[in-house]
RNA sequence: GGUCAGUUCGUCUAGGGGUUAGGACACAAGAUUUUCAUUCUUGUAACACGGGUUCGAUUCCCGUACUGACUACCA
């Protein structure tokens, strides 16, 4: 009997989110629109000291922005809420003590110090501590108590944790769907806090509850959560909720451009390119972080790249929308081990999607910021630049820099390129153009190309000779698209005008 | 240190017991071009190492090395 498919992202508001967060959300969501199941967002906010304030915001805002739409969950509501940890504290807090009552969990009064300083104790002799079966009968917990001695303490409101009493030498086979089978002693794992002396839950706990409660068929996590996996199946067992258990995919991470480790935030403002969908400012710090949106990158082109960063469709295409993602996409080509990050290559994908998008949506775009210099220019034309120049570049605001010349006339003149064509004898050529310009009136490329090629070919001349300085002193470098193009854009008036300008400016 | 994962061109990856090990980014060269780009063509470049199993292993198994994650009353 097949179950809905219910996936969730569940973000811990502590932060902008990086790369690898927007990825685990873009695996959930295709995952979901896939088997026509449901995306849910969950904020699981149970560290309140490393709440970070507009975080959450910011988090909703950032899926909103690359269009992975949330069915279900904080921003949108839904029937399983509230989806905000902190707003579900009493719901923990029962299911804790029902662990308790049920002997999977005990209460545990150590304090955060006294287990510190065993820590450091055992590492000096080379070994390393555990809270376990093997610790645990020496230390303050409500195993060592007799049942007056705990609620004598309790009553007292002594600061407690409760904590899962992991079972000895027990040998966990268990499945991930990207990993295959993963085996665990649990021997070796840990009594994990479930319940924290501030009244809250720790992910562990409050994690499998929420799954549970609110009918989550598969878990699809950063690798970083394989070794609690088996704690999570413990707790399943525990709880008795084994039979609903979702399935486990843990997710590769990604790596550094270069060196070593997982890319991490730092890396985005040391190396120059963005790990937040979105710029970000650090409340506390100030600290301001790029943003892919205000870098100029489409959502489309930054959801294309993240979806090949750790799966691919087995075939070799790479430009996807996200409808073909939701299509194509499925667990089983995920890869296992982790994806160095590329920023060469993210700007290869925001070329594509440029070259791919109509001119009229760019020209829209080019208007934009033309209007915000306070210029404008005739939109038709606008969409006639978009088509000749949008080849050459990978953003936006390339090609507005680059495009500068049609909008307003040079303000000065490359001197490399000024030097290298405008020799002794090219004032007297260009004065004899500007004659033969004056004289035409029709500036289509068809009709400029016959009339100025023929006066070419007249003097025997070959066409850079001619056409070099020609674009120096109607754009004022050696660069851009054909010449005949170019004044067909700006038009006689503004031709001449800047012939003119050039002849009495170059020497 | 311990536990758990991972390892195919520089990078992202396809593939998988017999292949000229495929593609993309980057890089290089050539062609086209009135410039700069674009485009096109071509090229350089990889199965971590050592043992097995096998007629045959890059592919399966075991070790080693390396890399990473985890090892909190953080998620």
């Amino acid at each position: 009997m097949e179950r809905k498919v219910r996936v969730r992202f569940a973000p811990s508001p502590t932060g902008a989110l990086h790369l690898g967060g927007v990825r685990t959300a873009l695996f959930n969501y295709l995952f979901a629109r896939h088997y026509g199941g449901d995306f849910l967002l969950r904020i699981e906010d149970t560290d309140q000291n490393r709440y970070v304030p507009g975080a959450e915001e910011y988090i909703i805002e950032s899926l909103k922005w690359c269009g992975l739409t949330v069915d279900e969950g904080v921003g949108t509501g839904g029937e399983y809420g509230p989806y905000r940890q902190s707003e579900r504290k009493e719901i923990y807090k029962q299911y804790a003590l029902q662990l308790v009552e049920s002997g999977n969990a005990y209460y545990s009064f150590d304090t955060a110090e006294e287990l510190d300083a065993l820590r450091k104790e055992c590492e000096g002799r080379g070994e390393t501590f555990i809270y376990n079966a093997r610790s645990r009968s020496g230390l303050k917990n409500s195993l060592n108590m007799t049942p007056e001695e705990l609620k004598a303490l309790l009553d007292n409101g002594a600061p407690y944790v409760i904590r899962f009493k992991m079972p000895e030498n027990e040998v966990l086979e268990l499945h991930d769907i990207i990993r295959g089978e993963v085996h665990f002693n649990s021997s070796l794992l840990d009594d994990k806090v479930l319940y924290k002396s501030d009244g809250m839950p720790t992910y562990h706990l409050a994690n499998i509850v929420d799954d549970h409660l609110m009918k989550i068929s598969h878990v699809i996590r950063g690798e970083e959560w394989l070794p609690s996996l088996p704690l999570h199946v413990l707790l399943y067992r525990a709880f008795g909720w084994e039979d609903t258990m979702p399935q486990f995919a843990h997710l590769p991470l990604i790596l550094k451009p270069v060196g070593n480790g997982k890319l991490s935030k730092r890396d985005g403002n040391k190396m120059g390119f963005p790990v937040f969908p979105m710029e970000f400012t650090d409340p506390e710090t100030g600290e301001k972080w790029h943003g892919y949106k205000e870098d100029g990158y489409f959502p489309e082109a930054f959801i294309n790249m993240l979806a090949l960063l750790g799966w691919n469709p087995g075939t070799e295409q790479e430009i996807f929308s996200l409808e073909e993602l939701s299509r194509l996409f499925s667990l089983e080509h995920v890869n296992k081990s982790g994806a160095r990050f590329n920023p060469d290559k993210a700007k290869w994908f925001n070329h594509k999607y440029l070259i791919a998008k109509p001119d009229a949506e760019l020209a829209t775009l080019v208007l934009e910021k033309l209007n915000a210099q306070g210029m404008t220019f005739e939109r038709a034309k606008v969409e006639r630049i978009c088509s000749l120049m949008k080849e050459r570049y990978n953003f936006v605001e390339e090609l507005f820099q680059d495009c500068m010349f049609f909008f307003s006339a040079p303000q000065e003149y490359n001197e490399k390129d000024s030097k290298k064509y405008w020799k002794e004898d090219t004032p007297a050529l260009m004065k004899e153009l500007l004659e033969l310009l004056k004289s035409i009136d029709d500036y289509s490329f068809a009709n400029t190309e016959k009339v100025i090629s023929e006066w070419i070919n007249g003097k025997q001349l070959g066409f850079g000779k001619v056409m070099n300085p020609f674009r120096v002193a109607i754009i004022g470098s050696a660069k851009g698209p054909h010449m005949f193009d170019v004044i067909e854009i700006i038009g006689k008036e503004e031709t001449l005008r800047r012939m003119e300008k050039a002849l009495s400016t170059l020497k």
